[in-house]
DNA sequence: CATGTTGCTGCCGTTTCGGCAACAGCTATA
DNA sequence: TATAGCTGTTGCCGAAACGGCAGCAACATG
């Protein structure tokens, strides 16, 4: 089923490659026809597509549209196949998620391994990256689904949902604040902070309220790992930030415990965003994994403010 | 710039054209040649896409799949091409516009008298129809921008407002009742009627109320046309009914008088949705003249709002 | 300075495309 | 019932496009 002009189909390899021959190599064939498929296409459009360097090929400003464009052409033929195909009653196609590390540890596992029971034939791809690459990942059409912190988002871009997530402590079973229901930032103070370093959204959430303390605190340890930060929380050395999401099995099993950040009378949330290439209509397979993430973010959203009514 | 393989647009010809001797002669190619890329899609996508009738062909499902795609990927490349030109400072292209005939009076005459004005290089289609065949057109991607009544919209368009005028009587200066600020139906009902057939919106709009009345009144004039109903009242000959968007030149010269609908105390409303395929990014061009548009109807609905307030 | 990389370009065989003419199937009209 | 007109399809053949190979110059790296 190949019925674009393979110009197409060269340049999207020679974008992402940024080389031609090594597009060339992926697509097993010679670097020849490729150089001449995008000559070819640089004197259609009249413009050059590609500014050549040393050592490859960047994208010119109409370079960039023409991706955009190729990018939305090949994403629906990608559709139009899974509409094709479900047709016939076989439901296959490969959904590719960029996200955070925070659904790594609950949500994304859980989400999978569910939705392979019923649908085998559904394969994933899931990468994790921070905030501003699952962004980049998606504008670049490297991945059809994206979960990150709810920054500002480029235009080509959609936010299909937004579920917001109480920041809050996180201390070992034993630990002192371990009995309380909520905490304060100056609370935390007392005993040794596992801070996350500044590659971690967390930072600029925690940041704000650092600033306004009194003095800076010094951390005990600093980590760019939602992962480390946990188990190093579970062990006792100190106190770690992150919201519920990121704790769930520990939390299952009573090692971790979860305190809720109170600032100044209010939570600190953390907003997490999903987002989708907005020029685009996903795969029927696509579409169906994504109202099912919408729907357990939105329950977990629901079940922690029902455990941890607001304060303010 | 034809850097999209043969049969995509083949395929999209014979399929607005019906048959493939006809697609032909559109293409300025033999009819073997469009037969030939046909077969060879069908044969890549595994499926039939037409049936084959005494008289040219048919889409089936798949064939209907196909068209979806095909017309994305057309219109997305209209919209790469403006991109292209636009960076060059030119400015030009073809808006096409599919409504009812409400807005062919004032609205749209005014705009695009303007916004030539303004872009000289931008030129107009416009075909006036039903408001379902709006849809339709749209739909098929025969308009960019569709102005109907509201109805219920498919899932492949997109309502991008929704502004409410009211329904009202259209009588002349001297007409007993032009002296009234608003009117019910059955004060109406003393002087002969100017309706609407069925296939006009209005027809709809007023037989709920008609309907409630005690006995069906007798139409003096049954009419399809709103300039003939517009013209009709305006000569004396009796009642008319529709927005006061369709009367805005003999309005100003004071010919004619429009009387909101008073219905039990509450106004008649006429929904005017703009639409647009769900599935597209218009050209710069296009979203200029289309923002405009909905600018121009947001003012005279307010417009409206303000010079006859409420009465519910 | 040598080596490896980059993109580009003649040359040439293969594939695809398109035009012409003829064919079979169907419909409407005389 | 015969005929004329329409439909899509197919064999043949020339033209255009595509792709592979080998070699080129330009640049980066060691």
């Amino acid at each position: 089923m190949r019925f674009h002009s393979p110009a197409i189909q060269y340049f999207h390899a020679v974008r992402r490659t940024g080389s031609i021959r090594a597009a060339a190599r992926v697509l097993n064939v010679a670097s020849s026809a490729v150089s001449r498929q995008i000559l070819k296409l640089e004197q259609e459009v009249g413009s050059p597509l590609f500014e050549r360097t040393a050592r490859g090929l960047t994208l010119t400003t109409v370079g960039e549209m023409l991706a955009r464009h190729v990018m939305n052409v090949l994403q629906d033929l990608d559709r139009f196949r899974s509409d094709v195909a479900s047709l016939s009653g076989t439901w296959h196609g490969t959904v590719s998620i960029a996200c955070i590390e925070s659904l790594t540890e609950s949500v994304l596992p859980d989400l999978i391994a569910s939705h392979r029971g019923r649908a085998r034939r559904v394969s994933f791809t899931t990468e994790v990256m921070g905030s501003s690459d699952v962004l980049e990942a998606l504008s670049r059409g490297e991945a059809d689904i994206g979960i990150a912190i709810a920054l500002r988002h480029p235009q080509d871009l959609r936010q299909v949902a937004l579920k917001r997530f109480r920041l809050g402590a996180v201390v070992a079973r034993e630990h002192p604040l371990a009995r309380r229901k909520t905490v304060t930032l100056e609370q935390c103070l007392a005993f040794p902070l596992i801070n996350a370093l500044p590659e971690l959204s967390i930072y600029h959430l925690l940041q704000p309220l650092i600033a306004q303390l009194p003095e800076t605190p010094e951390p005990a340890i600093q980590a760019n790992s939602i992962d480390l930060m946990r188990e190093l929380a579970a062990r006792g050395v100190g106190v770690a930030f992150q919201t519920q999401l990121g704790i769930g099995r520990l939390s299952r099993d009573s090692q971790l415990v979860f305190l809720p950040l109170d600032n100044a009378g209010s939570p600190v949330w953390s907003d997490l965003g999903i987002y989708v290439r907005a020029e685009r209509t996903l795969p029927a397979y696509t579409e169906s994994f994504l109202q099912e993430l919408v729907r357990e973010l939105g329950e977990r959203e629901r079940r922690e403010s029902a455990g941890y009514p607001q304060v303010g």
